[in-house]
DNA sequence: CTGAAAGCGCTAACAA
DNA sequence: TTGTTAGCGCTTTCAG
């Protein structure tokens, strides 16, 4: 015994080698309920020699709790998923699922379906959700059975606590960065028009364009690439004396800039380019990125820790957005 | 009823409605065992309608399997789960699993501590295990209790079927296509030593410079953007009338075209640059990564799909690794 | 503070 | 083919 651990042990395992019934060995473990102190130290020494583990299946069953978080993300259409931004979510949320023994699991939510969240509520092996890109329609469906063991990434309601990055300071930095550097035509690669913390970077830079008595430019698209390289000949179109681009995300600030190299517009010379995010790729590019910077691991960590505490947060916990200066604008 | 989902609904509740015991509504369910036609579609017409949802956890336990799928890397440092490629190969495992009702988690596999493997073993709760850059020595100790239930993306072994892309085949085609269009000195950024899916790219990449009697020019290093820019920088230091770079990574790969960028080399007018593995971004940059693409998504499902069905393969499953002309080269 | 006993919801023998 | 009976490993009343 020591090294080799043959088959996996059992909780009844270690009470008989401390000498304690099942029950005190569960309490002296969990901390759940009073046990004294020699019994307690005595239980957890044995589970620690011999490398017990507790087997969270049963424990979750025993407790009626389910044995998995859901990373429900919402949007039109399942490609959602299929996302790098909510891989990375999902990587966090495993992060901090996984001392707890407990697996993530990631699923779509159609917009128009509000009864998704039902299935998701009926289902016994869910311990919780981590909703992503929420909406209020959605929010608004909440079913009683998951209330308390959910969380939002993007915005909450009086029953969800929301985890959020603060997208009107760190887009209103873009924005005047952009004016104090002297852009004076600056357009808006906004997102979506389904999703709620989307729009409110759309609406900063208007009210702060406005402020400075410049044009307000505004297309709305995703968060894509193509979206961004679209856009930009859409903008340069539309506008063709556009001297900044912000785009809503990283990856169509990319996008705006390969568009911008194949009409031979320099950037930062001719027009500026901002994304928004500060993925990797940001800094990664010709010229780098200059962005926002968002902790989205720890967003989403604060997430899932929330939905294991079980119903302990309300309101809005604010992540930073900061303004990373690079070379592009 | 029927509309609203009060409290999550047992077995029970379906099979006392359709008028059969439990064990009849489970096999029928299930299809485990031979069940009645009339009985079998009764019980399903009759769980569809009240929308009953099989409880995961309770299946597991009964079933004495576990109820996640747990993503192990390997790796020198806990750092390897901090990684693009990591969550997306998470996200495809997840979507794997989530059928079935399973939820995933993402581990270290220090490397030279394969006892970690058999925490994994020891965990009644884990259903299986994908390894990813898994090594001989980690295969090496595979513990029994994991036999079946385990597939490895990167090297397999006798007891562990693998998943893996034919990078012989897409390095052989990336650094047959530079030495095609001209190139005469083509360098190697190299993976990491201790990952042996890493070193097969880059004998490949000596065989073929070595056969049309180009000089070997390769440096080991890692997946990462800072590795291939101060990889390009050690290159042209060592070997200043190198042609070409192919680099084992596309993040690699843009780093050593920003740090050629910085040197005024033109990209792929004084040294062409081609990466590995066609991330997202390998389309993004400018120039546009030449490149050889890698289903992961399909990988990861296939490594995914056989743990979950238990045992079934054996040997590898090559997926095809291709080459993608772009701009770099 | 601790032990005995009753489940959590399901599957899997074992009979019928 | 079906129902009955035991558990899976754990938490949690409920007595003591």
């Amino acid at each position: 015994m020591g090294e080799e651990i043959r088959r996996a042990l059992t909780l009844e395992d270690v009470a008989s080698a401390a000498g304690v019934s099942r029950a005190t060995a569960s309490r002296a473990l969990t901390g759940s309920d009073t046990t004294s102190t020699p019994a307690r130290e005595r239980v957890r020494a044995v589970a620690e020699r011999m490398g017990y583990t507790p087997n969270t299946v049963a424990r979750a069953l025993a407790g009626g709790v389910g044995a998995r978080v859901v990373v429900a993300a919402s949007g039109p259409a399942p490609d959602v998923l299929d996302d790098p931004y909510m891989w990375r979510v999902l990587g966090a949320t495993a992060a901090a699922c996984d001392g707890e023994g407990i697996g993530v699991s990631l699923q779509w939510l159609p917009l128009d379906a509000p009864a998704s969240l039902h299935r998701l509520a009926a289902d016994r092996s869910v311990r919780g959700v981590v909703l992503v890109n929420s909406t209020e329609r959605l929010l608004a469906e909440l079913p009683d059975a998951l209330r308390g063991r959910v969380a939002s990434i993007g915005i909450g309601s009086a029953d969800v606590p929301s985890f959020d990055v603060d997208n009107r300071a760190g887009a209103g930095a873009v924005v005047r960065h952009l004016h104090a550097t002297g852009r004076r035509r600056i357009a808006m690669l906004a997102g979506p028009q389904w999703l709620p913390c989307s729009w409110r970077s759309a609406q900063v830079y208007s009210e702060v364009v406005q402020a400075a008595g410049l044009p307000v430019r505004v297309l709305p698209g995703d968060f894509g690439f193509e979206n961004g390289r679209s856009g930009a000949l859409e903008v340069l179109r539309r506008w063709p004396d556009t001297d900044a681009i912000f785009a809503i995300c990283d990856a169509a600030a990319l996008g705006a800039m390969a568009a911008l190299r194949g009409l031979g517009v320099q950037v930062p010379g001719d027009v500026a380019v901002a994304g928004f995010d500060d993925l990797p790729v940001a800094a990664w590019s010709g010229p780098a990125l200059t962005t926002a910077t968002h902790p989205v691991t720890r967003i989403a960590t604060g997430a899932a820790t929330a939905v294991l505490a079980g119903a302990p947060a309300e309101g809005t916990t604010w992540y930073p957005s900061e303004l990373v200066l690079r070379e592009s604008a």
